[in-house]
DNA sequence: CTCCGTAACTTAACACCGTTAAGTAAAACC
DNA sequence: GGTTTTACTTAACGGTGTTAAGTTACGGAG
């Protein structure tokens, strides 16, 4: 017994530094240039050691996609302690940006690249760190709803709106199309224009 | 001189059907999986001509780039017929997400794959497509400003946000993150969450 | 009409990539 | 001590972008 789970726990440790490799690589090299034989090679095993362990590339990635939504739901842990629905609306927002600035790679993975949208389950559609994110933000927005803000609105199509706003400015910001605004104000630019998405919410706010 | 022209024109040939080819196929298999040397078996050359041609596959992509590019100021056109600057923001809007449902593989190559901004002069940042798109939108809402909407925000990130907006439906919906939205919601998405964001533009008006 | 240079294209190769089948060596078990 | 199982590697397949060197055919000059 104590050996079997020695043995597990050796397994479990490699699986780890497989996912370490894939981390450091990925983190300063980006998606598109590690690869299953980058990652072998750092800790000295032959590629095909890999897939003992992960059953292909894209659950590599998944892995560290996962890892990326823990990393983001610390961001978003001190939210909830924000009572007011509104407050805690545009601290998402916030908190979200950040995320993107701080964790460009992670970011990437999570929301843009393709890869790792390949090992979820295809017939039962769950994207369940997707959803985890998305609930919350849903909940925060009907709150805002009970409390008399966005009349009127459906609640779950008005968080897609804010998530495709908040991604649509990171996003951009990721993949360099942001060239096209000068030179002034591209500095703190994802900032900027959240604070602006945070005003427009707020005027339609102040409206009502 | 003549015999020097037919050259030239049989050589302009060429590069069209590489771009044919390479159009045909990333049409309907995407750019990840569109390769140079599918492009050029397609066409029965080998691979090495389409380097007589194009630098590399990046500038071959490039050119498909320009090509949404021109798409996408069709899909414009009627724009400038609208005369109110607010008519035509939210008719642009609509525009755009329009192009982008109908043109997913063209929209991705423009706004989200990394490969077709490789091509662009890295020292002279120029991204001349990307300019002159964005600016048709800073001068819309330069001319909304100026009729007294979206009163003391700065114009060109207005532009940046609104154009995030839009972008962040459609990247969402182009990179597959949209399963967190439940299934009802899903049908027209894009175009839900456009309306929503035409309805926040408008509360903001509505209330000056 | 022949020679030559050049334009247009191909062949072969390099260095990668993800992935699988078959093989090996050592440890675990009976 | 012999057998099975575990953990890993080697070798290979078919793919990728890209380059250097080679071939072939044609236009123009003598």
């Amino acid at each position: 017994m104590t050996v079997a789970k020695r043995k597990e726990k050796h397994k479990e440790d490699l699986r780890g530094k497989i996912l370490q490799s894939a981390r450091e690589l990925f983190m300063d090299r980006g998606f598109e240039h590690t690869s299953i034989r980058n990652i072998a090679e750092k800790i000295d095993y032959s590629p095909t050691t890999i897939y003992l362990y992960f059953k292909d590339k894209d659950a590599v990635f998944y892995a560290l996609h996962q890892e990326g939504f823990i990393l983001l739901n610390q961001y978003f842990k001190s939210l909830s302690l924000v009572s007011d629905p509104f407050e805690r609306l545009k601290a998402t927002s916030k908190a979200y940006i950040q995320f993107a600035i701080e964790n460009g790679e992670y970011y990437d993975l999570m929301f843009i690249v393709r890869s790792p949208m390949n090992s979820l389950d295809k017939d039962r559609s769950e994207w369940k760190e997707g959803d985890s994110a998305f609930g919350f933000l849903v909940q925060t927005i009907q709150q805002c709803i009970d409390k008399g803000y966005f009349k009127g609105m459906h609640p779950e199509i008005l968080a897609f709106t804010v998530w495709a706003m908040v991604h649509g400015i990171v996003s951009l910001e990721i993949r360099n199309r942001c060239s096209v605004v000068s030179e002034l104000n591209q500095k703190d630019l994802a900032h900027k224009a959240n604070n602006l998405v945070i005003e427009i919410l707020e005027r339609m706010h102040n409206k009502n």
